[in-house]
DNA sequence: GGTCCTTTCGTACAACGTACGAGGGATCGT
DNA sequence: ACGATCCCTCGTACGTTGTACGAAAGGACC
């Protein structure tokens, strides 16, 4: 080894990409900007890290450490374990934003960095107690960080009607009135009801915590995983992979 | 007036965008490239659009078009009609992966485009036999976006295991070893079995067509929602909006 | 002391979005 | 007929980005 020590690490190049993330948003995180913030040449970054993307995939794995629950915080209901779970990959994400875009040209190929295994460890042993075959507990893992991921990319787009700033307002309902005077949209003019279009948005949407949603939604798919665990018990010669199980009669 | 009529519009220059978008990918839609293909000087573009973001709304919003259902195909039965509308904009996203990632700085606001709206009408339609009160179905059909969402934007990052070129099996199955030599993936163990890792993935994974798990977890939310359905109607009082609704007695 | 290899980083380039402002024409008022 | 007025066009130029290239520094080995 003809060594010189090296003065950086990818580990301390990530993490301090993550703080620039964090502190100014993702679009602040320049090669330049890191490299000023490690007193450091900026292409010194470069022999660490082979390009921003790998980066970038750096950054996505050290976020998933937040995405860990303490092993023995770990319910052993699986609905528990895996809601616990659930909200923790929220609280993350909405820690992180940019790191929800960033799943799309993430991990790639399968396995991901070490804290996504170790992610997926924690998820298997989450669905362990449902007594489903293999193949269904990756199902259902997937489910989860599918609409996990969903409703945070999705809830981003929508800032909520408070932080329309007032002078635009009007800008607001005026779209609204130009479009339902067409009359073909009878089903947002009958959930907006009569009258001023502006207190019947507010009136629509109110109420519509995020966090309470959330959960709406994670309960569903929730309970309808029940319901398949219970039929696939009854019938475990279909492998519990019919494709529309029975209705229950009503 | 002292017209001179225009020689483009926003609508074909969003159209042109699109056209390369498709073809060679998002990120080869650039101001110029776009001028290039309408014989126009890059600059004239932005005499029809404001910025590079105004145009990406543009864009997305003419995706949207193919989201929607020939109304008169929409069923009439909820399930179904939102069962359509899942697999539509599905397919939306599959032809068009890059709008994935733009919902996140996308529409904005609340309205987003005219189809957006359009988008939102049928949706409305579709939950309208559902027999739910007006925020209940302002729920359900934010639940369908979210998990179409977060499906098709993670279904991008696994192009499954056969896209690996056969000389990075070494690698990945390296990887794999490294880490479940530590005794802490147990699960994962269990998971692959013993024997040949490399043949052990494939076997984990096999018959995971993406086709078929979009549809099992849409049923699985589905059925929650049909639960829900059930439940809301035996005891309206508390306005169908407790927190976890009681579990089936087994 | 020369050789070798790792690490550092200054310079340079291509590509991007877009600000600025000059020019071209058709239409209007006179 | 003619200048004023306006919409539209687009060449030029600037700042910012990721990163290719290659030179230099410096400790470890022979």
């Amino acid at each position: 080894m003809y060594d010189v020590p090296p003065r950086h690490t990818r580990e301390l190049i990530a993490a301090t990409a993550l703080a620039i993330a964090d502190a100014e948003g993702i679009e602040a995180v320049t090669m330049r900007r890191i490299a000023t913030e490690l007193d450091a040449g900026t292409m010194t970054l470069y022999h660490y890290v082979k390009s921003k993307n790998d980066l970038m995939a750096l950054m996505q794995d050290a976020i998933m450490a937040e995405q860990l629950m303490p092993a023995e915080q770990l319910p052993g209901d699986w609905r528990a374990a895996l809601t616990a779970i659930a909200y923790r990959t929220r609280a993350m994400f909405q820690r992180h934003p940019w790191a929800v875009a960033g799943l799309q040209a993430g991990g790639g190929g399968d396995a991901g960095g070490p804290h996504a295994l170790r992610h997926f460890e924690q998820s298997l042993a989450a669905v362990a107690t449902t007594g489903l075959p293999a193949a269904d507990r990756l199902d259902l893992i997937a489910m989860i960080d599918d609409y996990v991921a969903g409703f945070v990319l999705k809830s981003e787009q929508e800032p909520g009607l408070e932080s329309v700033p007032p002078e635009a307002a009007p800008a607001v309902t005026d779209y609204f009135d130009r479009h339902l005077a067409t009359g073909e949209y009878p089903h947002i003019e009958a959930l907006l009801g009569e009258g001023d279009r502006w207190t019947a948005l507010k009136r629509a949407f109110a109420g519509y915590s995020p966090d309470e949603r959330f959960a709406r939604g994670l309960q569903r798919l929730l309970d309808g995983v029940e319901r398949y665990i219970a039929t696939a018990a009854e019938q475990p010669a279909t492998g519990g992979r019919s494709r529309r199980p029975p209705r229950r009669p009503k």
